[in-house]
DNA sequence: ACTGAAAATAAAAACGTTTTTATTTGGAGG
DNA sequence: CCTCCAAATAAAAACGTTTTTATTTTCAGT
């Protein structure tokens, strides 16, 4: 790397002093039209770009928030992502995207003043981080978990009501047994659907049945091996008649290991999802699913943290309401 | 953001110079095993973290990479932003993801020496950008251009073979009317299918008509529009009898297009795609491919991009491998 | 015990900015 | 033609590190 152009040199260059040039970059209006003419020209000629270390090292903030996650991987990721880079610009914030699953990586690049506050999941979720994050005062989202108290707030969806809805809507269509995937073991969202899809079955005295419980883990792939390997081995009277997917990836695994075994969706089984993803519309036949506000969680995101950053307030939860998209994947039995 | 602890406080409680404390806590062997032992006593109690401004400041490293682009949406972008973020840590570096299509943020950051080399996109390929690029030396490695000189490399997919292998398996098939739904304009990789899908097509003497060359933008639901309005729009005698989308999601807007007029692939149309993403085998019908290695591209400009920033090698180009993976979408043209 | 070199530590400089404080400049008012 | 004050600029300090240079400590070898 060569060697960058500091505004030493186009103090020079411009016959002033640095506090000039940088009073007349920055636009400080102490400083003579006259002067921030022959100062500007000067970094023009030279290609002046402020070194941002230095920058920021005197200034103490970063005009970047930091979104830490493990993976991007996934609509739901990319959406809210790019929902947040966008709110995040209105405040003229740059997203500051670091993926690891290394809490060292992420919390001293967190501690180490690199951004000003960030939005993060699951992974920095653990007694020592949150006790860390509220002890050193650094602004904090999370969007998995509903945590509000100093300076940390969250932008949740309601889960709970999510599973409700979904096990309601296949209870209404006279389905009775039904089983259910859940994602990644303590992850917020699917605990509470499961939680809501556990109330709904109590209140119509329906048992659950934990043979139809089937890890899914939110992903296509797993989904559909175990499913596939559910009804290759179970025999076919003890089947439910419903699957809830842990998302709308995991519904279509699903999907796929019950055509291939020759059976159908919606003739056969009854499918839903969760999150309503954009590819969703796609898939043969369209999957019913449980829409959530993906970008509207990532513009609240940004909303919260700002005020956090701009110590408008202490540390709140806010929860987004869901709603039922009716496709093809779920239908009346007809028993 | 409350104050952070400093150094100095570190050296003032372990009773030493800040200089020491700084050697000791990075493992420099010329200090005393008592003192480093005092030392990071002393920093463990007061919860000691390095500002990382203050260190690259001085260091003029980061220990990360950029990884530049206008978005992270599509299963192309996941998988390679995962696999160029696992390559760098086996260097032990970080990777930044920026995601503007704002040519100042982009180089800004660049320039403000946040980073230590970066991988880009289309975005920063213009000649402005890459005469800059190239006078400040800047470490850079392009994904989806075939560049080399000074201090810029680049890994990209051998576009044209890939568009030619495409053509090639339609016509042994025996299409002879073949389309094309070409990327976003001026797109490497997109461009550069469309003239090995041309070569093709004028070493058998077939005709490429232009009313089949339709915009598809990489995007299902660009794709599934346009189709469908041409279809609904042209005399059946008129249509090709295969479509060679620019991608896989092109692809599977063609398919949902065609299979909602009531017609069906493969029996009435073939239809290929590019990539491989990993949901095309969910689809039914399962989509016909050119394979990308996606995941080789990211270790390899992580590779590449290393050895630029140890100043190992000047800039030069990589060409990577494609392949056909033949599913249900394309079949021998039956008339 | 003393010398001298090696080892350990401390002090100071430096990285590139911004900000605070000090100095110079340019006029208006007498 | 001074004096003084405001305006403009310059100088210096500071941000938190690392690194270079200087100083102190340790302890062989006599």
């Amino acid at each position: 790397m060569k060697e960058r152009v500091t505004i030493r040199e186009v103090a020079r260059e411009a016959n002033v002093s640095i506090a000039t040039v940088s009073k007349a970059l920055n636009g400080l209006d102490v400083v003579t039209p006259k002067t921030i003419e022959r100062v500007t020209e000067a970094a023009k000629k030279l290609h002046y770009t402020p070194n941002l270390m230095g920058k920021q090292l005197k200034t103490k903030t970063t005009k970047m928030i930091g979104l830490y996650t493990h993976t991007i991987t996934g609509p739901y990721f990319n959406t809210l992502i790019e929902a947040i880079v966008e709110e995040a610009g209105n405040y003229q914030y740059g997203v500051n995207v670091l993926i690891s699953s290394d809490k060292q990586i992420l919390s001293s690049h967190l501690l180490g003043n690199m951004v000003d506050g960030f939005i993060g999941f699951e992974e920095l979720i653990d007694e020592e981080s949150l006790s860390t994050i509220r002890a050193e005062g650094v602004k904090a989202v999370f969007v998995d978990r509903k945590i509000n108290d100093g300076s940390i707030s969250s932008v949740v969806f309601d889960s709970q009501k999510a599973g409700r809805i979904a096990a309601q809507h296949l209870i209404e269509n006279g389905h009775t047994k039904i089983g259910f995937l859940p994602g990644h073991p303590n992850v917020y969202d699917s605990d509470e659907r499961y939680l809501g899809f556990q109330e709904v079955m109590a209140e119509h005295q329906l048992p659950i049945n934990l043979d139809w419980t089937i890890t899914g883990l939110f992903e296509e792939k797993e989904s559909y091996e175990n499913i596939k390997n559910y009804l290759l081995t179970t025999p076919r009277d003890k089947w439910p008649t419903a699957w809830i997917a842990g998302n709308d990836l995991s519904a279509i695994g699903v999907i796929k290991a019950i055509d291939e075994l020759g059976l159908s969706v919606p003739e056969d089984f009854s499918a839903i999802g969760f999150d309503d993803i954009e590819l969703l519309g796609y898939f043969k036949p369209s999957v019913t699913t449980i829409q959530n506000p993906i970008q509207e969680q990532g513009k609240q995101a940004v909303i919260e943290l700002m005020k956090l950053i701009n110590n408008q307030k202490k540390g709140e939860s806010k929860t987004l309401d869901c709603q039922l998209v009716v496709r093809e994947t779920t239908k009346r039995l007809s028993r």
